[in-house]
DNA sequence: ATGTTC
């Protein structure tokens, strides 16, 4: 596997393999690229380089790591008009993604007893945990139909949010297409869970901005040194997950039908003009409204939460919405001169100054995009230069496992994952569920967020420092 | 990621 990357840029690797069609690329740090094993996400790369009407190059970020079908942190583009959509290369949790708040609360003013109770304060409105169901009955009963013509802004006009939030959000928090009617009855008995977090890596993150990077924007983003800031990352839950699993069944089933047999199960697809990938697209876009709807609903109970603990009104604390990302979708977009649709499996996009499909209160800097870390490490908010074209404006999602969870959970004690926490506070039933989310669990977010920004692809604008998380339990040891 | 091995 090693000898198979070639450095051919500034930590841009291609991997050359059998007789893919089509460029595949791989960003690495030297370091990341010495401390990189793992041959079968490169090999997921080459499967994918193999589908129908896919453009080069298919891309590796540097926080691949082994997926189903696609590996996380993959970019995958298919012509639009000859190629195909994959339910596994969006993956399980569709449009899981995160969103960021920026605040006025000078971190110092915050002490440890306070965090906990901001933290508690949340969590007693937004639940988190594995098949945890919305807080409020009018919430687990929400139709399915408004969230799929609307989206976040369904929410926001009904008073889960601010008029000025509905631009912050990627695509506006609304996804044209959504059809409620095109996912399984199993699917919708599963939609109960609006405002939830979930398990895994998702939470709700309080902390500082640590170091401005770029001072210019971050002034512009309302970034401001030592200011508290929240981190929400969640998804459509098990609704995401019902469809991705009923729609990589049925495009397994019907690979040779469509004439777009896959290697693996994982990359089952179906041609994106087929009445299958057609009926992916509405399920997808579903999924991804009523995840952009979940982060929504968040942000709502959070600045309730601030206003009730910090007993201040929500103006003084600001709580504004700086922006929303996705980082498991497929996008319609125009690149150079042809229409494709971009798989995006933990990555996240990066429109740069200038694209036309930025927010108008973005246009002139290029969109932020936030990029966490592990739990108790840092994340980042880097922007998208002119060179992003090279990734179809893609960039990492986070720091990417090195880790599985299994090996995780036996590899580190509770003590190991105080110890790796640092003294952030953790909100959760018991930290020893979280074992598998353990720092060393993962790459060093430092790395990884350099690797793209050395390339050329990306300017970091701030990094961001954890005072204190709510996270759902997982499994165990 | 996930009503955590239908």
């Amino acid at each position: 596997m090693p000898e198979k990357l070639q450095l051919v840029a500034k930590n841009c690797y291609i991997y050359r393999a059998g007789d893919s069609p089509v460029a595949i690329h791989v960003y690495l740090s030297q370091k990341l690229r010495a401390d990189f094993t793992e041959a079968e996400a490169l090999e997921q790369l080459y499967n994918a380089s193999l589908l129908p009407g896919v453009v080069g190059p298919v891309i590796g970020m540097p926080d691949i790591h082994t997926g189903y079908g696609l590996p996380i942190g993959g970019v995958m583009a298919a012509d639009y008009e000859r190629g195909v959509v994959s339910a596994g290369a969006v993956g399980m949790d569709i449009n899981c993604g995160v969103r960021l708040l920026t605040t006025r609360i000078p971190a110092a003013e915050i002490e440890r007893a306070i965090l906990t109770k901001l933290l508690a304060a949340i969590a007693r409105r937004v639940p988190a945990g594995v098949g945890r169901v919305s807080q409020v009955k009018e919430l687990r009963r929400a139709s399915l139909e408004a969230v799929a013509a609307g989206g976040a802004r369904y929410f926001i006009q009904e008073g889960f949010g601010r008029g000025e939030d509905r631009e912050r959000i990627e695509d506006g928090g609304c996804l044209s297409g959504a059809d409620v009617a095109a996912v399984s009855k199993e699917a919708r008995e599963r939609a109960d869970q609006l405002a939830t977090i979930g398990g895994g890596n998702h939470f709700v993150e309080i902390g500082k901005v640590a170091a401005v990077l770029e001072e210019g924007l971050a002034a512009r983003f309302g970034l401001h040194k030592d200011h508290l800031y929240i981190l929400i990352h969640t998804g459509s839950r098990g609704l995401g997950h019902q469809i991705c699993t009923d729609y990589s069944n049925l495009m397994w089933a019907n690979g040779e039908q469509n004439g777009t047999p896959a290697p693996v199960k994982g990359l089952a697809c179906a041609p994106i003009a087929s009445r299958d990938g057609q009926n992916y697209l509405k399920g997808m876009a579903l999924a991804a409204n009523y995840a952009f709807a979940n982060r929504q609903l968040i942000t709502h109970f959070i600045r309730e939460a601030f206003v009730e603990v910090l007993k201040k009104p929500e103006e003084d604390l600001g709580l504004d919405l700086l922006y929303d990302v996705a980082h498991n979708i497929a996008k319609k977009e125009k690149h150079g001169a042809k229409w494709l649709l971009v798989h995006r499996k933990g990555a996240t996009r990066a429109l740069p100054a200038g694209h036309g499909d930025n927010p108008g209160c973005y246009l002139a800097t290029g969109h932020p995009a936030i990029i966490p870390g592990s739990m108790g490490t840092a994340s980042y908010v880097v922007v998208g230069t002119g060179e992003i074209n090279k990734t179809f404006c893609s960039v990492n999602h986070g720091a990417g496992r090195v880790m599985s969870r299994k090996k995780a959970r036996q590899e580190f004690s509770r003590e190991d994952l105080l110890n790796q926490l640092g003294g952030v506070v953790v909100a959760a039933r018991d930290i020893k569920f979280l074992k598998d989310e353990a720092p060393l669990a993962y790459k060093d977010i430092d790395a990884v967020v350099a690797t793209l920004a050395e390339a050329g692809l990306t300017r970091p604008v701030v990094r961001l420092q954890p005072l204190g998380v709510l996270k759902g339990e997982g499994e165990e040891a």
